[in-house]
DNA sequence: TATGTTTGGTGACTTGGTCACAGACGCGCG
DNA sequence: CGCGCGTCTGTGACCAAGTCACCAAACATA
């Protein structure tokens, strides 16, 4: 029950508020490949991820997907609150990555700890403030890095340390905004450099240190 | 004084919370061209602007730019507050492209405003929301859109309902995250089919109609 | 008028996105 | 087993966009 502990930035929050809190919201686990959240499903409550991920990503009309961000454990989608608020068309879906451990908490209780806890207010503007900032540095990486760059970052990130990436090249052009054929030809030039070797959907990242440096290149 | 009354949002806040804000606010005027903040000018201060525009650019190392929103008379420049909370460094500059009344929100009336009034809540996560699907949309469009498109929008945006823009080929370049080189190219292709005709640092729009039609081109 | 700066134009080249299609692999089913 | 069928990957041709180098016209002002 007391989930809030285990929270960095709730793990002090003030006892009352904090009761209220655990009180009113509801504990949830969700298989993996769930939508969350999408165009279409009003959320109403704000999702606080306990275990697992949810990857937050954008689906154009042509079919083209791009990934926006990953709400990792101890993490909150703010996002669903903000566009509820501003009733907004919802542009971006939610899926949980794995099976997801989660807190659900209502609007109106959502609306009362704002009001009780300076440190639950902290909590929610920390949040909007690490999206945002996510946000920015993936438009910059859209609209100025070089493709190759990108890739080898995405594949450190997706390795976490672990050798290899077991992702289709499908994947990965959806996780960086774009076509499968550009990842196929680059995955090319990255085998052809020592730097993987790759079977189908699985990557295996020979020369992690080679990547890191061409990632490095700014 | 009483400059809370003309804004969509905060005119009908709870009296007691209007006095406390409208007290502990100050009310400035700024000249136009002024970088009212960016990396490492700290913001300790909420901004509401009640007259003119700031842009809300990024600047890249290599000295590439694009511009990620505007804040229009009502509105307020929320990523001040969120980066502050956040202790990010700030990879965003804001400019005042026309002369600009503004009221600072000192962080600490900011946040008691917050616990204090459920009308200045909303008001605020209205503004966080507007600004993450202004940078939704652009990330959408950075990312799929044709430049012919993303310029023929941009300069009907820019001519709001005038005849003409005046700008030059590099600001143009710097609106959408792209080269001077490529907006010459598009406006010469543009100039052929008679959409517009232009001179040095003037665009006009000689068929608003056409444009809009290409601009629709989804 | 002379001079330097800003703005815009152009060609050659590289990178990235689109389209069409083909081969390779995995898997179930007759 | 052999056969289809869907998914995954490779490839060539072409177009769109970004980069680099350079030039010319317009403007500012001394």
């Amino acid at each position: 029950m007391s989930w809030a502990s285990e929270i960095e930035g709730l793990n002090r929050i003030e006892p009352g508020a904090r009761a209220t809190l655990e009180r009113d919201s509801r504990r949830v686990t969700v298989p993996a490949g769930t939508v969350v959240f999408g165009p279409g499903a009003q959320a109403d409550n704000l999702i606080v991820v306990l275990r697992g991920a949810v990857r937050v990503q954008h689906v154009s009309e042509s079919g083209r997907q791009i990934v926006l961000y990953r709400v990792n454990p101890g993490e909150t989608c703010i996002m669903t609150t903000a566009c509820l608020m501003a009733h907004e068309a919802y542009s971006a879906e939610g899926v949980t990555e794995t099976e997801v451990d989660a807190v659900m908490v209502p609007r109106r209780t959502f609306d009362t700890m704002i009001g009780l806890s300076s440190d639950f207010r902290t909590f929610v503007f920390d949040a909007y403030a690490q999206r945002m900032t996510d946000l920015f540095l993936l438009i910059e990486d859209v609209a100025f890095q070089r493709m190759d760059i990108r890739l080898a970052q995405k594949l450190l990130e997706l390795s976490k340390g672990a050798g290899s990436v077991g992702t289709t090249h499908q994947q990965l052009a959806a996780e960086l905004g774009t076509a499968r054929e550009v990842i196929s030809r680059l995955l090319q030039e990255f085998r052809r450099r020592g730097l993987i070797t790759s079977a189908r959907g699985e990557i295996v990242l020979n020369d992690a240190a080679g990547l890191r440096n061409l990632a490095a290149t700014d």
